[in-house]
DNA sequence: CGGGTGACCTGCGCGC
DNA sequence: TGCGCGCAGGTCACCC
């Protein structure tokens, strides 16, 4: 489940599930789907075996879920990934690559099945430092970004403002309060590359990926090749808007499912792909114009655009 | 530094 | 029915 919508589906349903419970289980089917664990720092079983779980917490694409041993089990789903919670004894899902059995003071014992078809994504328990901005590191669900809320000792957020080591390098998303879009336009405004680079640069901007990437240009009316640094401010303030609409609508609508395979918690599907004006849409009408969407090769992958709307300029 | 390419994977739908 | 091809929501390493 790639882009930030559908990441922040799976975090929601994990959340109350996991906070709280304890891991008492933990069996790696495929060990590739590890490629993210950094070994020298102890066997992923052993970091997480009867560890307790605080937090479901995301920035951008990536998801992790702060410890009490002070490390974090990280997520990243790749283009395939899903996390499933399933009742213990539950048939074994296809491509189940990993799975943790938990053990929630209330709701008794769960199975947390990491699913991923193409072994894209991966699980990793990683180390914790501090934010460089000293704010919260991500989203949590909890209000004020658990500010001082989380009950712990000491220096001032407790895990909320720690990040795991491998997600340091990852921007905020559009959608955190600590985002800031006087910085972010600055710093598009100083890059000649081409905006739709930009936008799925993750050290950038994180949580755009290629659908909403695409549907962001066509709102914006800008051609996915328009030099960064060629945009207005007026233009690139509307992008950045137009980012942000796109992805709270999408979040709204439980995310995009073309298939099963971009599901909740729950396996459940997200509706947004009935609001996508542009993305897989190539040789049908423009919603705007009418003029036929086509698709163009960039970047390894594929572009969706309205030729007469999105010019170059 | 920017930008291009390939690697990492499995599976599905299509045309022949 | 089978086979080859192109396609897929991401990220990273390496090259020039």
């Amino acid at each position: 489940m790639p882009e930030l919508p559908e990441v922040e589906v799976v975090r929601a349903g994990l959340a109350p599930a996991v906070t709280g419970a304890v891991i008492v289980g933990v069996e790696v089917f495929e060990p590739r789907s590890l490629r993210r664990h950094d070994s020298a720092s102890g066997h992923f079983a052993d970091l997480l075996q009867s560890r307790g779980v605080l937090a479901a917490v995301r920035r951008g694409k990536f998801l992790w879920l702060p410890l009490d041993s002070g490390r974090a089990l990280v997520v990243h789903l790749g283009m395939s990934g899903q996390v499933l919670l399933r009742s213990p004894g539950s048939d074994t899902d296809r491509h189940l690559r990993i799975r943790l059995q938990i053990e929630h003071p209330e709701h008794g014992e769960l199975w947390v099945n990491f699913v991923d078809q193409r072994i894209f994504g991966s699980m990793a328990v990683d180390s914790m430092q501090p934010t460089r901005d000293g704010l919260t590191a991500g989203y949590s669900g909890l209000a004020g970004g658990a500010t001082g809320a989380d009950g712990l000792a000491g220096s001032g957020l407790g895990w909320s403002g720690l990040i795991p080591s491998q997600v340091a390098h990852i921007a905020r998303d559009p959608l955190d309060p600590g985002f800031s879009a006087p910085l972010f336009l600055a710093a598009l405004a100083r890059k000649k590359t081409g905006i739709k680079r930009a936008l799925l640069d993750q050290t950038l901007i994180s949580g755009i990926g290629n659908i909403y990437a695409d549907e962001a240009l066509f709102e914006a009316r800008v051609h996915y090749e328009q030099p960064a640094d060629s945009l207005s401010p007026a233009k690139g303030r509307a992008l950045l808007g137009a980012v942000r609409s796109i992805l709270n609508r999408a979040l709204a609508e439980g995310g995009t499912s073309f298939d099963a395979q971009y599901v909740n918690v729950n396996g459940q599907s997200g509706y947004f792909s009935h609001r996508l004006n542009t993305y897989g849409r190539q040789g049908l009408p423009c919603p705007r114009c009418g003029t036929l969407l086509v698709r163009q090769q960039f970047m390894n992958r594929s572009s969706h655009l309205c030729p007469r709307c999105q010019r170059l300029r």
